[in-house]
Parts: C-alpha cells; sequence; structure tokens
DNA sequence: GCTCTAATAT
DNA sequence: AATATTAGAG
C-alpha cells in the first residue's frame, strides 16, 4: 500500500520551475523491466516450472486477451512483463485498455529507500508496447495532421493512465520518424540490401540484420521502424 | 492559464 | 534508443 505520492522531484539544474501537475504517475518499477531484458545467466539459476506456471498462464493468454481488448492482460499496457512480442496487433485495437495499476503494490520490494532515508522512489518509465502503439497510430491517423495533438490522441485512444506528456513524448518522436521515412526514402540507416531472412518466426518478418540477432526470437521492444508501419 | 512543440535531460 | 522533463511560443 504504499503510495508513491510522495515522490521527491529532485531539483533539477537550478531552474526555478515550479508546475508539477501533480496527477500520479502509474508506472511499474523500470527495475523489473530491466530485469527482463538482461538476463544473461538464463542457464543458471533456472527456476522449476512449477514457479513460473503461475505467472506465465494467467488465465487467458495474452494474445487472446488483446484480441479482445479485455482482460487483466492489459494487452497493450503490460510492460515488459507479459510478452510483448505476442501482441503485435490486434483486429479491435481500439477498445480501452490501461496501462496502470501497477502503482499498486510496488511498494514490496521497496527496500532501499528505507535504507537511504525514504526518498528512493523511482518512477518507472512507461513502455509503448505495439498494441499501444498501434491505437496510437491509429488514433493518429483518425484526427488527420491537423488533429493530431496530445491532448486529442490522449481522449481517442481511451487508455486509462495514459498521460498527455507521455503521448506527447511519443507522438514527437513519431513524427520524427515519419519525417524521416519521407525523406531518405526509407530508413537510411542501413544499405538496400536486403538481408536474407532466416526463418526464425512465422509471424515476424524478419526485417532487419537485428532480428537474426535475436534469433532465440525474444524481441524486447519493437522500435518505429517496425512498428510504424501498420 | 492551458496546450503544443522543440529542445534537452535521464 | 526510448521516454521524461523543461522551456518557450501560441
Amino acid at each position: 500500500m504504499l503510495s508513491p505520492r510522495v515522490v521527491r522531484p529532485q531539483p533539477r539544474h537550478g531552474s526555478a520551475s515550479a508546475g508539477s501537475s501533480s496527477s500520479r504517475r502509474h508506472m511499474v518499477d523500470a527495475d523489473a523491466a530491466n530485469a527482463r531484458g538482461g538476463v544473461p545467466e538464463w542457464e543458471v539459476g533456472l527456476p522449476s516450472a512449477a514457479e513460473l506456471t503461475p505467472l506465465s498462464q494467467p488465465l487467458i493468454p495474452p494474445a487472446l486477451a488483446a484480441a479482445f481488448g479485455i482482460g487483466p492482460a492489459d494487452a497493450g499496457a503490460i510492460p515488459s512483463s507479459v510478452d510483448a512480442r505476442f501482441l503485435h496487433d490486434s483486429p479491435t485495437s481500439h477498445l480501452s485498455s490501461r496501462f496502470d495499476d501497477y502503482d499498486e503494490e510496488e511498494g514490496e520490494g521497496e527496500t532501499e529507500d528505507a535504507a537511504t532515508g525514504g526518498r528512493g522512489e523511482k518512477k518507472a518509465r512507461m513502455v509503448w508496447t505495439p498494441s499501444l502503439h498501434h491505437q496510437f497510430v491509429e488514433a493518429v491517423e483518425h484526427l488527420g495532421e491537423k488533429g493530431a495533438v496530445p491532448k486529442a490522441i490522449v481522449r481517442l485512444m481511451n487508455v486509462d493512465g495514459l498521460t498527455r506528456e507521455n503521448v506527447a513524448s511519443h507522438l514527437q518522436k513519431y513524427r520524427l520518424y515519419l519525417k524521416r521515412s519521407r525523406h531518405g526514402g526509407a530508413i537510411a540507416t542501413q544499405p538496400p540490401q536486403a538481408p536474407p531472412p532466416p526463418p526464425c518466426f512465422p509471424r515476424f518478418a524478419a526485417q532487419t540484420p537485428q532480428d537474426t540477432a535475436n534469433r532465440n526470437g525474444y524481441c524486447p521492444f519493437v522500435s518505429f521502424e517496425k512498428l510504424g508501419c501498420d
């Protein structure tokens, strides 16, 4: 029940700004997410399957939940805990979902603040899962170039807990991506030669050599190059 | 004063 | 690189 509302806004660097809206940020602990991506020791201390089962098999498979836009899975919202790789996009991707509800119990593992004096509240960053991004893109396209402003987008997406700031930030990047796409014709960071796609996953069109690198099939997050063009 | 956006920070 | 935060403009 630890409510992270006592967040300590550490003073930036001598900026005298005092207008922080106290809207709650709800995000998961970044540590949890980070741990997901970076555990190199899989083979050492693998927990028994019995431990994993209850976690990986909630009630409904994430993809299914996503398809129906329902559910505890919160398809679009689950950070990296749930395999976002299964949620490329859903047919009905504009139903509301939520990505908060994480702040409810995040106090469970918080121990460090006790040591440092109670000001160790960390805020997790939001994760734009493929589903969320898809909703985002749909909203943007529906609103048109002129209407696609953060506020409207947030409204259209109707995702609980999604803030205007979240969208604004994402939108900024998304626009950059669009610009770049138009300019170089394609993502000009890679040679026009099409790398021979080794069959990793049928559902994943291997697009970049990076995918080849990820031949274990795990895509932590699909960035704009891969997400954007829907 | 609010929202948008570009710049900047983490 | 992805997201957050700030700063300035409209």
